[in-house]
DNA sequence: AAAGCCAATTGACTCAAATCAAATTTGAGT
DNA sequence: ACTCAAATTTGATTTGAGTCAATTGGCTTT
């Protein structure tokens, strides 16, 4: 699928009204900073099922997801998929030490990013150590998530995994948009399985199972989280 | 277990001399610097079975391993564990956004490390950008490797595990020692087990398995892989 | 060399999740 | 509203890996 790469705005004023300024990697920078970081990123918007880049690329660009949500995955041979975790605005994609891209990364729904070339973006990072500071910051974080999602794949059960997906999902989503009992899902049934190494059968049936007990409700588009504490407690945190 | 802290060398010269020179984060280092950041690390020695420190715990110091293997590990509530990682002479250990280890370090047989107290080392990068930069490539390469192991435990079969492993594992001690098909395996079958998502017993016949057929031999302390070229076919990777 | 101990292996059986197979719901396009 | 395709749910059955239970093998200690 081809990406509907469209520049919304030239290279104008836009970062001092970006909705991530705050959380993304760019919140190391200062006003005077930003006025010419600007000039290096621009927005670039991708429809629902769109590949971004994609493993192995020769990676010729640095993302920050301002918009949307994105599925980064890797594939085996065979076409079993592994997804490696979902991208939100604030998340910075194409860090890698290879010079090629280590999983793929597709959009669900509607995602705007800010692209950078990598040449630029380099450069721009040379000499301004506090930038660095903030992409290790993120690195280490999803290092840790990394880790967290490890126990998940290979210690829990199919209950678990999907009681700790959920409340992990609902817990990224409060920290960007403030708390609330109804969890959106963007992703479909395949993409939670793949993400949490199950099938699609298995995750659906949990679904099934944890609204019969009166832990969520199955809605349009996500799950109203209905028992928090009881979710808590199958995940067993 | 309590750590048998002995310091071999007080803060005198040894860095130039250093097993992991080329390889650790001090490869970033010229040689005046060097001499600055010896006297900031100190050798210290843990006997098989220690920890060198525990999940949750605040982070005083930061790791560089010299010599030995450390199992790098999580726990759930209930005692499962999933290893996250084996740590090798040249790995840094310690990074972390929260101030506290995400997750545990035990010795693998007798472990030498140099270990660095928080403070002064944060000190000692502040105005050292290109050693930002190696530990941010280090941790960029350690995610690579998390993102490769959730595919393993999500979406490998037992098999493709064991092979997986035993074919990850030499390659790295190829880069340490030289090319070699006998693969020492200092670790147990439990923690072989933990790393791959896998019960003991199911470790144990899958390495059966793959001696009947001729894939590899087990030998005290190890295996010899008889076949690499099959065993790169079960791994598919 | 016998006893004790721990790690590893092997065997018998079970079970959680996968697979195979419909049925049903949802959504997009006409 | 109607059609078709895709996504999801549900049911029946299988199976790969787990569990439980010995047994074996290597060391260490006595």
């Amino acid at each position: 699928m081809k990406p509907s790469v469209v520049m919304i705005e030239p290279n104008g004023h836009f970062c001092r009204d970006c909705a991530v300024r705050g959380a993304a990697v760019c919140s190391s920078l200062n006003a005077a900073e930003l006025t010419e970081f600007e000039h290096l990123g621009r927005r670039v918007h991708f429809d629902g099922g769109e590949t971004v880049f994609s493993e192995e690329d020769i990676t010729t660009s640095f993302y920050n997801v301002l918009e949307g949500v994105m599925r980064l995955y890797k594939l085996l041979p065979d076409g079993r998929r592994q997804i490696v975790g979902f991208a939100l605005p604030g998340d910075f994609l194409g860090m890698n030490i290879s010079g090629r891209h280590n999983f793929s990364a597709d959009a669900i729904g509607v995602v705007t990013v800010c692209q950078f070339a990598k040449a630029p973006f380099g450069r721009f990072i040379e000499d301004r150590p506090q930038l660095l500071k903030r992409i290790n910051e993120l690195a280490i974080r999803e290092l840790s998530q990394a880790r967290d999602h490890m126990v998940l794949l290979g210690r829990r059960s199919a209950d678990e995994k999907v009681a700790t997906f959920l409340l992990g999902w609902r817990e990224r989503l409060v920290a960007l948009k403030g708390l609330s009992d109804t969890v959106p899902l963007p992703m479909s049934r395949q993409d939670i399985a793949d993400y949490l190494g199950l099938t699609i059968e298995t995750v659906s049936r949990t679904f099934t199972k944890l609204e019969r007990h009166g832990v969520i409700e199955i809605i349009h588009g996500g799950i109203s989280l209905l028992d928090p504490a009881r979710a808590e407690a199958l995940a067993a945190a």
